[in-house]
DNA sequence: ACGCTTTACGTAAACGTTTACGTTGAATGA
DNA sequence: TCATTCAACGTAAACGTTTACGTAAAGCGT
């Protein structure tokens, strides 16, 4: 149905090869020719075919982006960084998303694999063994975006979890906050739930706070495990002044905890969120929180993966500043 | 480098045909040559390559998906529902946003026809017509989500904004509500904006109330809109007791401006948002709002579209019921 | 034993490009 | 004038599959 340039050769009178270089501006024609091939193009309505054009090429201008299936604005951002960069260097990007908890991993890389992108990126999964075996033998350049292995073999690029949630409890204390619990992170997660537990009681620590376990209520970074975490503090009748949440998203469960319970933010109870998502802005009041980049990191990491695709040069991996932004959640004692 | 059927086909003694039919589960082969060939490609590490498949069967189960560049929780919701349907049906999606308001539309729809999808997802893009003559002469069958436009020949899914705007007014008129300003509503936009302002004014008519062109804020759909609204009410003095949105982030807009002028919600002020997207119930109080069933209008959208892909049938244009979900953003006067 | 069907393959063309290499004719230089 | 260069093409192979068609052998019924 569609024109191929076989048929533009034909009409036009000339080969395939001269349709080819003319088509891709390629030079070796005279000037009649090329008016010639394009005026024939645009009259078969000639769209040239991406899949022929990989095929011979051994490359698809296309890079693959795996990330779970939870929707926060989170990964929004990141996309819309990574969609940007592709774009501006002429690269397609094919999302697939790995199911809860990375369950579908290995049949999205696979489908990476046969879909022969040119590079993968791959966005705050926690990948076991098999899936890191699996994404090394694909033998396609990759990023990982605000996650990372244990692995000196694949490279990523996210903040210092540890340092920021370090930076966060720190701000808390600086603002004469001695008693600070700690929400939705789940300590299970290598990735982003323990290093941010482990820079909250550090932080404590070294400021010569006693870590009282009972303040650390586990969750999953959602606005659900936020609500029961204060819930849980409410039962314990937990003596704090301050609770530093895992997610901004965690954060606004606590916060809309607290309003159901009539305790005022930050007058009654100062709250620091983790991400600087959307919804932090739109918080009532709005919300303290560490910024991690994200439109950024998407648009790094795409560009650094880029780069590697196409100079075949290995990714280093980097850590990404983080930022305390102030809102106004908390209160100074 | 990577192993094709050749290199298997010599190493196993059969010819490409064979490997071929094994690899795809065509039967007309013995167990024996199964199993060698089965074993000969997993020691080769052999992977297809979708790109030459796609060459001969003309058709690359890929569909694409355009969407604005704005990020709001609205269009995640969407993409984990096309994306899951078109997984389930072994498709994969190929990703892009058409920039600002549209501006890349047509750089969009040119790549999606250079990759060959088989079928188009637009999302929430407001078509010229340029764009239409675009996409239509494509020759790719296509469905429109949470869009229209005012040819027959593109079939859309969405929900009825002029009826759930409607439904949301009469809601707060059954609350005895009589002064009802809007905002975030861009009357430029013919395919949310306008409807949803026109269902707002008819409700009002209908139930024998004045329409005040003050109490009408335009915007577009933001936060920052849903703040500029509130303000510019406060300035007017207006004597409302109730505000519909176009948005739930512009509601929120409206809410956090309040907060900050000691507004109560809904004691002073009731409120009315729009989308019932994630914010929605994380706001303070938990917004009130008028449901886009969107994750179900992703998985909709996309398993019609596969059908229209799958048995070259027409798509019908279809509106989906809204619903009002009712949370404590209103009270009853 | 004969014809027929079925099974299990192999052959080779086709998909729509790109590109190394060859060819032609004209221009150039001495 | 003749060799050389160069511009402007054309030829044909290659990319990795799928698949229509052909074929040889085996099985089967009578």
């Amino acid at each position: 149905m569609a024109a191929t340039i076989k048929d533009i050769a034909r009409v036009a009178g000339v080969s395939t090869a001269t349709v080819s270089r003319v088509i891709n501006n390629l030079g070796g024609y005279n000037e009649e020719t090329e008016k010639k091939v394009n005026a024939v193009a645009k009259a078969l309505g000639y769209r040239k075919n991406e899949n022929a054009r990989s095929l011979v090429q051994k490359s698809t201008n296309t890079i693959g982006v795996i990330m779970p299936d939870v929707t926060t604005s989170f990964y929004g951002d990141i996309i819309r960084g990574i969609e940007d960069m592709s774009y501006e260097h002429g690269y397609s990007v094919i999302l697939t998303h790995a199911g809860s908890s990375g369950s579908r991993i290995l049949e999205s890389l696979n489908l990476m694999g046969e879909r022969r992108v040119d590079g993968l990126i791959i966005v705050s999964i926690e990948l076991h063994d098999a899936a890191i075996d699996a994404l090394t033998s694909l033998d396609i350049p990759f990023i990982l975006l605000s996650t990372m292995t244990n692995r000196a073999d694949t490279p990523y690029l996210k903040v210092d979890d540890y340092a920021a949630a370090y930076a966060a409890v720190e701000y808390l204390i600086a603002n004469n906050h001695r008693v600070i619990g700690m929400a939705g992170a789940n300590p299970n997660d290598p990735i982003s739930g323990a290093p941010r537990i482990l820079g909250y009681t550090q932080a404590l620590r070294d400021h010569g706070i006693k870590v009282d376990l009972n303040l650390i209520k586990a969750g999953d970074f959602s606005f659900e495990s936020g609500q029961a975490a204060m819930k849980s503090f409410l039962e314990d009748q937990a003596p704090m002044t301050a609770v530093f949440c895992a997610s901004d998203e965690a954060a606004l469960g606590i916060i809309s905890t607290c309003f159901e319970h009539g305790i005022g933010i930050p007058t009654d109870l100062s709250v620091v969120g983790y991400d600087n998502s959307k919804v932090s802005y739109m918080s009532i009041p709005p919300l303290t929180t560490v910024a991690q980049p994200l439109y950024d990191m998407g648009r790094e990491g795409c560009s650094e993966l880029m780069d590697a695709v196409q100079h075949k040069i290995k990714i280093e991996s980097k850590v990404i500043p983080h930022e305390l932004v102030v809102r106004k959640s908390v209160r100074s004692l």
